[in-house]
DNA sequence: TGTACATCAGTGAACGCGCGTTCACTGATGTAC
DNA sequence: TGTACATCAGTGAACGCGCGTTCACTGATGTAC
């Protein structure tokens, strides 16, 4: 067979598998990291345990994955796209700020922290991260920033960035400080004063 | 008594079986273990690097500490037991504490995480942490936030607690914030964001 | 006074284990003929 | 049509390494005499 017909031969080859097949596991072991991280915090969180999750094993990770900080990357990525969503998807103005103000300080998201908040559960952790994973994070919190000052300004969205970013650090810290705490009266008090604070900044003026 | 005077003089050629010998090493653990679990995480820092640290050999760990969550919960009392009286020496009134905000939320803490607040370093990791730790934190918490509390309202703390708690929290997921993200023209809006929301909530009357 | 000795803080090698990563292999697939 | 085959997502064992922890040992010390 002559170089050119080998060639030819690759060249016209197909994919044997379903065009969207390895792009939805893919997308799989990402929503599933994203839970497990949450949960166990990235250091925490191996990459036999992440694959299992899955549904695999631990050599096909890196089909799919140069490194575990490329996947923790993407998954930061997913993980605040999928806030930027839950914000973009609020009426604007501040009734609807207060309405998820309460439900994201209440105990079901305290207890359930991988399916919630990723600042809540990585904020420090993805500050000791290296710069990639920082670059995604960065990314991804300005937009969640910009969509809060939208909503609550959609005039001047720029003069609002500051009550967006109140809001959104007594957010995270709140319930940091709240699954911390091992006392629960405290960790309700806690969530309680969350709230009030939260509306305090929503309604400075 | 006399004798151990003497010895304190010279301490380097004779300190090592004075009787406050021992006690004064594992001080020594704790603190330098404090700085480099806020720099590179409670999971991120190994037993042997922590001892490396305070001038020992790994196995000398065990004569000290049960385990290294007996170590961690430790870290965790004496670095709160220094913040709580970092604001205990405050003078009563929300002047000082504005003047504690500003110290608090600079670049030089945000950039030097090993001497600054065990919370915006590590509170999410010790959310994750065995309930001994916890407890750890939950009581040194509760009298950081009396202290505040006290500071804010000499004669009514308790009416102030959420108050202290939204300063609380606000300063500590912001300097998380502004750690995590990577740009530092954004990193230095969130500081100062961070400085006017806490003056919000330190006057919201 | 000098010396022998019990004490014990600290040493450093070793343990089993799980980490991130690599790689030779498997086996289900869609296509070619 | 049936079948041979190239493809490649996924398997599972193995790699070196650092983890938390253990332990037999060292050697400077204060005390006894």
């Amino acid at each position: 067979m002559r170089k050119d017909d080998f060639q030819r031969g690759r060249a016209r080859a197909v994919a044997r598998y379903d065009t969207e097949h390895k792009a939805a596991t893919r997308q799989r072991i990402i929503e599933s990291a994203g839970r497990r991280f949450k949960q166990d915090g990235i250091d925490g969180s191996g990459v036999a345990t992440l694959m299992t999750d899955a549904g695999l094993t631990n050599g096909a990770f890196y089909a799919h994955f140069q490194s575990k900080d490329d996947l923790v990357a993407n998954v930061v990525a997913d993980q605040l796209a999928a806030q930027r969503s839950v914000f973009a998807s609020l009426p604007a103005g501040r009734a609807a700020l207060e309405e998820f103000v309460r439900e994201y300080l209440a105990p079901h998201h305290r207890d359930n922290p991988g399916t919630g908040c990723p600042s809540a559960a990585l904020l420090d952790e993805i500050g000791r991260c290296d710069p990639t994973i920082r670059d995604s994070y960065t990314a991804g919190v300005q937009s969640i920033v910009d969509v809060i000052a939208t909503r609550l300004s959609p005039h001047d969205p720029s003069a609002a960035r500051t009550t967006a970013l109140g809001l959104f650090t007594v957010l995270v810290a709140t319930m940091q400080l709240a699954r911390a705490v091992s006392d629960g009266k405290l960790s309700d008090e806690i969530l309680d004063s969350g709230i009030r604070n939260a509306s305090i900044l929503l309604h400075p003026w």
